[in-house]
DNA sequence: GCTATAGTCAACAATGCTGTCTATTACCTC
DNA sequence: GAGGTAATAGACAGCATTGTTGACTATAGC
């Protein structure tokens, strides 16, 4: 009974079909957040039969775990990976290749930024995120070095800079069209962030009960 | 043919319905994000009928559009509103006040928050948000009044102190658990964007360089 | 009091997605 | 060449969602 026509396979490498799934599941989760993720669309977008989308991942559930997981993976291979070895010579990561780095990574890489950004809006709360915890840990290594400044609350501080620096070019992204125009917006968001971490930004000197209020963590 | 139950009417105020209606959506919306909203789940939390809500709203992209304006009109009530006449006084709001009332906005409208992120996070980019247009203004106002410092990039500060400012009780909400946990969450939260601002993060003396490149704009 | 109408509801058809299953083809190794 | 692995095609039931339509009801205007 041969009336089903030829099942042609197009790949034999089956980690490597694993891969291209990921990578749809990962465009479609960067576009329309982890909520609407369906296995149907993602083998569709990875060229894939939805069967054997199946066959990697048996549920919804695990193809979605499976992507952010494996998006926290290339956040951090992408961002820590390639220079492991120099943090091992160099003590402390300059301030501001840290940051021009941070915001290049977040620049060229939107849809990691959106998945990552979606991650720590579900409501699950992923504590476990490699890249969230070495950030924290070497901003920490940073305001004991004697470089930043000791008094920094290193966690909330992470955040603010994380949090900025990845919802800045999906903002960017939505308003400013050409490659030009997104370089200069990128600019804009490293130097107004050196200028911030190096000046702040209110003048003290009309705001001198403040400074009394938040020198040396006097309440 | 009277096979059909009857079709009562619980509610003769249109108004109210639609209110119901896009609060109901606000939830949905802040929960799974704009893409995953659907017409029958809103419904169903706003306890009408499907078709009622298609009479509201004929399709399903006109109530997620209805709901993204009802949700910046609503933060812009609740964040401006009700201290119109207060501007008109004062010139110029204190920043440490500011900034409170900024991340108690966002700690006890975790809803509206996500909601706005979300719309952030949308290709599409609101350009036209009543919201922001008001706040990058009043932040400008302040950096020319010679309380805030006058290289202010007055829209990217903006960005990032908002952005940082509606994700972190999001954040916190997933990590803490109790009412006092967050509460001491949204001090540190306070206190170290304070701090920020005050000091910045760097210790001047040991970034001659990025002073001297960052100072009075020069390259 | 009667009727027109706006507001609401229940039911319907069409579509899409999930999860599962079977039959089939191609490749790789032994 | 045999046997296992990876992938495809196709079909199925169950369910959810989308729009549409026709029926019902409360209220306002006459």
């Amino acid at each position: 009974m041969a009336t089903s026509r030829p099942a042609r396979r197009n790949n034999t490498d089956p980690e490597s079909t694993r891969r291209e799934i990921l990578q749809a599941a990962l465009e479609v989760l960067a576009q329309d957040g982890p909520e609407s993720l369906s296995v149907a669309e993602v083998a569709r977008r990875a060229g894939v039969n939805r069967g054997t989308a199946y066959q990697h991942f048996p549920t919804r559930e695990d193809l979605a775990h499976a992507t952010a997981s494996w998006v926290s993976d290339r956040i951090y291979q992408e961002f820590y990976g390639d220079f492991e070895q120099l943090s091992e010579t160099n003590e402390v990561y300059p301030a501001d290749l840290a940051l021009a780095r941070l915001s290049d990574f977040a620049m060229n890489n939107p849809e990691l930024s959106r998945a990552w950004l979606f991650d720590v809006m579900s409501t699950q709360g992923t504590v476990t995120d490699k890249f969230w915890k070495r950030y924290v840990e070497e901003l920490g290594e940073f305001a004991r070095s004697g470089y930043g400044r000791e008094d920094i609350d290193v966690e909330v501080f992470a955040f603010i800079t994380l949090a900025s620096a990845l919802l800045w070019p999906i903002w960017v992204g939505a308003h400013a069209k050409s490659t030009k125009a997104r370089d200069k917006m990128q600019q804009r968001f490293v130097d107004e962030m050196m200028r911030l971490v190096l000046f702040g930004s209110l003048v003290p000197e009309r705001h001198a009960n403040l400074v009394k209020r938040f020198s040396k963590g006097g309440k």
